[in-house]
RNA sequence: GGAGAGGUGUCCGAGUGGUCGAAGGAAACAGUCUUGAAAACUGUCGUGCCGGCAACGGUACCGUGGGUUCGAAUCCCACCCUCUCCGCCA
């Protein structure tokens, strides 16, 4: 949540970059409802100062009848009241919710994804000299992917990966983890990128693949919960990306500034229901309702938490270059960020079965300079910063295949790959 | 699924109706002493909210939510979580 002071100070600015962000809330009612809240807890804490005087009065002795009747009359007005203050409390925290984080200044202002903002692009997009399959073409010939025995026991939007693409994810992963866990790998890009940040590895992380409701929330991250899945019998929901998982382990916790940044790679299979997608880039892979995804997770502090999102960045990157995968970089604009972000990019890859640029890593940079979204608290007034990174992985196989394919209908191996598929060159 | 134990401040841990925002210890910070360090000693040391320029004042918070009471960390009810043992399963 944002934070209420910050609204009460800004209240244009909020009512502005929120409907910027795609989210029309009327921050007048809002300030209506903290208004009269506010009134309420004036009125409510007198009482209660009241009960409290006359309670430090009667202590140590038996009350007298007057005392009690007085106790009494007083325990009434407060109890009616304190309902009362529950009531407005709740509807100004409904419509508090729904106020986005703000996006930083330099975030494009825009209406949908279209009006991203590429920042770069990286590489020559492929060129054959054939025309191109798309993956799922490539992986429908190889036998790579099965959705119809997937629909037959999972329904439809999930897949059955077999034989060398399920070599390739893993190759993919050990890669990814390899780099990330060594510093010098590391220390390259910071003097490569010029960025101040420091040189720690990652901790590789597997998470639980399940969340608390409450949890669920506080990360900002359950709405809409029709794209989540809830588990029947219990109040957990299967996470949608390891973020959800990963950001909020330390919540509730102090951590001391010497351990900035915390930084982890998480892997973990994800789960969206997809609710509204219906249709829509459902060719091969697309858009499952699982997907597997590594995601770097980064908290720092105040001061080098911008710096931490372009290294993010940075590396996601480095990785594709060294797979040598031509790509696009987007600054994405204000409606395509995210509620509780405040900044966003996207890296796309070059996907020639589809002659176009798709998304296959995001990097997303959430500060609570002015919100206590996370729930999260820190020594000494530290204001947290949070990045987090994704490298989905089906995507990046997608475009290693369609990168790769040869006219003869094989996909070769990017070098640094090949040590992970045990040498080859060729599936 | 059965049985038991337990959830108190950064941590450990006391506290069974008013004198408790909460003993004691540890850690941390500042200082005294010391050439320096350790030890010892002294002091500081939770968070949210409301009001205030501020000093500060008020209020709430002892797993969560209800209840009893003039008054609840303490009593009652429900729930959640953690741990141990047994059972079952992988």
């Amino acid at each position: 949540m944002l934070d209420i002071q910050y609204i009460r100070d800004h209240a244009d600015e909020v009512a502005e970059k929120s409907k910027q962000k795609g989210y029309d809330v009327d921050i007048q009612q809002l300030l209506g409802f903290d208004k009269e809240r506010r009134e309420l807890i004036g009125q409510v804490e007198e009482l209660r100062q009241q009960r409290n005087e006359l309670n430090s009065q009667t202590k140590g002795s038996k009350p007298s009848e007057d005392q009690i009747a007085k106790g009494k009359a007083l325990r009434d007005q407060v109890t009616d009241l304190e309902h009362k203050l529950a009531s407005i409390e709740k509807e100004y925290t409904i419509l508090l919710k729904t106020v986005p984080n703000m996006p930083l200044q330099e975030v494009p202002v825009g209406a949908s994804e279209d009006q991203n903002v590429e920042v770069k692009k990286q590489g020559e997009p492929t060129k054959f000299d054939f025309t191109p399959k798309s993956h799922a073409e490539i992986a429908e010939a190889k036998g790579w992917i099965d959705k119809e025995r997937a629909a037959k026991v999972a329904g439809s939007r999930f897949a059955y990966l077999k034989g060398d693409l399920v070599k390739l994810q893993f190759a993919i992963i050990q890669f990814v983890m390899d780099k990330l866990t060594d510093t010098e790998f590391l220390d390259a890009i910071i003097k490569e990128s010029n960025l101040k940040v420091s040189n720690k590895a990652f901790t590789p992380v597997l998470p639980p693949y399940m969340i608390r409701t409450e949890v669920y929330d506080a990360m900002d991250r359950l709405e809409p919960r029709e794209d989540r899945y809830k588990l029947e019998n219990d109040d957990q929901w299967l996470q949608g990306s390891a973020e959800h998982v990963l950001g909020s382990m330390h919540m509730k916790e102090d951590i001391p500034y010497d351990d900035l940044p915390v930084r982890y790679l998480g892997y973990a299979t994800s789960f969206r229901r997809e609710a509204g997608t219906y249709g829509k880039d459902t060719e091969g892979i697309f858009r499952m309702h699982q997907f597997d995804k590594l995601e770097m997770e980064s908290i720092t502090d105040e001061t080098t938490g911008l710096d931490e999102h372009k290294f993010l960045v940075a590396i996601q990157e480095k990785l594709m270059q060294e797979l040598q995968i031509p790509y696009r970089l987007l600054e994405k604009c204000t409606a395509d960020i995210g509620k509780p972000n405040a900044k966003g990019m996207d890296i796309d890859a070059w996907l020639p079965g589809q002659n176009q640029y798709r998304e296959t890593h995001t990097a997303d940079y959430m500060t609570d300079y002015q919100s206590r979204r996370m729930n999260l608290t820190y020594s000494k007034g530290l204001t947290h910063t949070n990045d987090a990174t994704a490298f989905a992985l089906g995507r990046t196989m997608i475009a290693v295949i369609e990168n790769y394919q040869t006219a003869e209908g094989d996909v070769k191996i990017p070098m640094v790959l090949q040590p992970f598929m045990g040498g080859r060159a060729e599936i």
